[in-house]
DNA sequence: CTGAAAGCGCTTACAG
DNA sequence: CTGAAAGCGCTTACAG
């Protein structure tokens, strides 16, 4: 792979000329800009990103953590993330953390040590570590849904609150009075957050949160499905279901029917996430739609506005949008 | 950020010993290493893998292109590689291309510029643009599941045929005999493989292929409505179809849905993917199992083995796996 | 065991 | 308009 030294030797000049004229410096002569391109063309030069990067000292690299790209909502926010990052020049470099704190901590520190502008993390429960571990060093991060309760500087998420208190309302003003939440064991801000849109909702029609009601699974199927199961067997079981997320309703889904329960005619269920599978369950699901490109992209604004160094809104709240699909209705008469 | 000369002021040494008690080199004297890293340690010193990536001419860093990472069945793909590459200590960065050939370019021509050590291509239908356009550099690339015709030196994919033929072969044998097939109109190498274990499987028993049971979507759930309703309203329908992917079968199921049609008692429906909504559709869908974050491992470590000097094996065909589900069982009388 | 020197491929003041 | 020089942060022969 030729470097600039090749095409100079070529073309007769120094690196320095041909320097300035594969950047279009306007102090160079237009023929010998216009040649020595053309030489750099032929011997197929491309320039390279790292030695620029050891002067600028700038790698027009952003790294992205996720606990798992296999997500597929954190597939759509990523595709936001790229899209925007492509948009301005940035790659991406992408790496999982699997929540596993440890790896988590690796996964920084590689970005570190390959300089990258900014770093962006995706649902992370461990968002502390980052703070005492790049405290040191400068380089801007953006949380996205961040999960840990701690504050971060910059961050964009979703109106967790607003948007389970409106579909709880959407339940309330079906009928129902015994609505139950399927929550999230593992200690989410989301949940946290989704528990009391719901209470809320609840409370501003004064209707009582009952214990029983309210259980908790792991945000996938087979725990739902348990939990449903669990709400199910109560002596006076709820008329509706709210869940922390749709993977969680898929299961709950699967347990109604196993038990011959009709939805929405005997129990109506809604979810959260609007991942692109809910509009294809029988019935499709209710839901609340987290834009999650949007997010993508909205967090890679901020970044960019960091390197450029504006100053961007720091806290982004992004509205969820319900969608109201089959498989809720007025309540039933369960016996 | 303190770079090797910081340290090296600080611990009083040149810096040539401050890069070698780093690196644990032998040649240095066990305190004075310890004294070093020490310094190094406590000035957070971070070593630029840009300037070790000029010197070592080697970035350990590949570039990964998918059509889109918002794609579940790509983020499992990529989950595969990560974790591989990730184990090899080397970064993943991560490129859409939309399946647009111009993009494509632009982004292979980024990962040159950034000196990736080598390409994985996720089905991709221009993969001939890359070979023209890397012949000149010596990165090596590894396709998987390409979809374009012309073959690629390292490649890992399924065995389209074998396992299509595979599940045509169970509807077979649970009696069918007007079996359709969707296939998709995009022209993709896999969908004509597996049209073409479709054929296999037929001929094998000695049943024509009627044209009229063959229709085309295009791989997601709109067209696979259409396609289905098309089938329906046919003066003989079929008894089951068989569809290109998932997602097409999702459509199915509801363009059954639609009609009262109950599956599998009227209709029986087969997929290709096992994508994790398949169990929970109702019925759960009878498919082919793709090992999709195997692909990924593999092909990753096929890049590896290239870029250790080793030759691996070039093209590698994984068996699919016929997983049977509620979907498909013995044929009905339709009218 | 340690240091001075060269070099990886660029950019960019500084001279001319 | 063009070139020589310095420097980005490292690694690694080459001397000592």
């Amino acid at each position: 792979m030729p470097s600039i030294k090749d095409i100079a030797r070529k073309a007769g000049v120094s690196h320095s000329t041909v320097s300035r004229a594969l950047h279009n410096s306007p102090l160079i002569g237009p023929e010998t800009a216009a040649r020595i391109r053309a030489i750099a063309k032929r011997s197929g030069y491309v320039p390279s990103a790292v030695a620029r990067s050891l002067v600028s000292r700038t790698t027009r690299t952003v790294g992205v953590v996720v606990t798992t790209i296999a997500d597929p909502f954190i597939g759509e926010v990523v595709e936001g993330i790229e899209s925007m990052a492509n948009e301005h020049r940035y790659s991406v470099i992408l790496a999982n953390s699997h929540a596993d704190p440890e790896l988590e901590i690796k996964v920084v520190d590689s970005f570190s040590e390959r300089r990258v502008d900014g770093i962006l993390v995706t649902a992370s429960r461990v968002g502390a570590l980052h703070g005492k571990r790049l405290a040191g060093t400068n380089v801007p991060i953006v949380l996205i849904n961040n999960q840990h309760p701690g504050d971060f500087v910059h961050s964009v998420g979703i109106d967790n609150i607003a948007a389970s208190r409106a579909i709880v309302t959407h339940l309330l003003e079906l009928g129902h009075r015994r609505i139950a939440y399927i929550g999230d064991r593992l200690g989410y801000q989301s949940d946290t957050e989704r528990f009391s849109g719901y209470r809320a909702a609840l409370k501003s029609r004064r209707i009582p949160v009952h214990a029983e009601l309210v259980v908790r699974g792991d945000g996938k199927p087979v725990e739902g499905e348990r939990a449903a199961n669990q709400l199910f067997q109560l002596g006076h079981p709820p008329t509706a279901i709210f869940c922390y997320n749709d993977m969680t309703a898929l299961g709950v889904l699967r347990a109604a029917g196993d038990r011959g329960l009709r939805v929405p005619d005997d129990i109506s269920i809604a979810a959260f996430d609007d991942l692109p599978v809910t509009s294809y369950t029988s019935p499709p699901l209710t839901t609340i739609r987290q834009p999650k490109q949007d997010m993508g992209r909205r967090a890679m604004s901020i970044l960019i506005q960091l390197l450029n160094g504006e100053k961007p809104e720091s806290r982004i709240k992004l509205p969820g949008e319900l969608i109201v699909r089959g498989s809720t209705g007025p309540p039933g008469r369960i016996p």
